[in-house]
DNA sequence: ACGGGTCATCGACACATGTCAATATCGACG
DNA sequence: CGTCGATATTGACATGTGTCGATGACCCGT
């Protein structure tokens, strides 16, 4: 285990901005936050989405990115390990899917309309 | 200038989920998000928006963050020139206020119930 | 004009992070 | 069993980032 937390359930909490959110919070949000952060993660995200039944390999992956094989495995875990994502391996071949609610949980936590 | 752009509201483009964003597009929603991704700036704009008139200045964030106030206004900056915050001077004091919009525009890029 | 208070910038430091090449692991299939 | 092909892990490297102390810039009373 490189990190620390199922994260994006515990993403929680208040909308931000109706009550300032103390440190541990802040915390939790930020180490799902970091994980979004990065171009290649947010395209990945978006190519599996979009990807055929909603799964992607990592041979699917790697071409359209760019990147090395090892630099996609990274991110992917990356997003595994943020509740991002979910690692199902069939036979050879590692099967992504978005785990679904993550991203809205993340997304529910910044609106301010929520007033 | 440290930074590059005004992005809150370059975050524009689809919704993450629906087609597989470009390398640009994923850059600067990326640049956006590591503005955010962060427990003290995560913190401030909480602090912000919950302070009276919902302004406040540097010298009312710096006790509630505990850390030193060269490093509030560090991010402050970040903050301000990643479109998420408006830095308004009055006298010797510096006001922020949340830019309206601003996190919602992040947060409707990751929302996938938009289908 | 002076001094005190508020904020920004600079320089330095430790630490985290993205990337790759090399290597390891592991399943499928002759 | 041996090999090939798909992923994961490791080690190394350059770069980015958060933090602070010191300093600079600015406004405002006195």
């Amino acid at each position: 285990m490189t990190t620390t937390l199922p994260v994006a359930s515990t993403v929680c909490c208040a909308p931000l901005v109706r009550a300032p959110l103390g440190a541990e919070d802040a915390t939790r949000l930020a180490t799902t936050l970091k994980a979004l952060a990065d171009p290649a993660r947010l395209r990945l995200l978006s190519l599996v989405a979009a990807h055929e039944g909603g799964e992607a390999c990592v041979c699917d992956l790697i071409e359209p990115l760019g990147l090395s094989q090892p630099t996609v495995s990274h991110h992917l875990k990356v997003l595994v390990d943020a509740g991002l994502l979910t690692r199902e391996k069939r036979g050879v071949w590692a099967y992504f899917t978005l785990v679904p609610g993550a991203l809205d949980a993340v997304a529910s936590v910044l609106t301010t309309t929520g007033s």
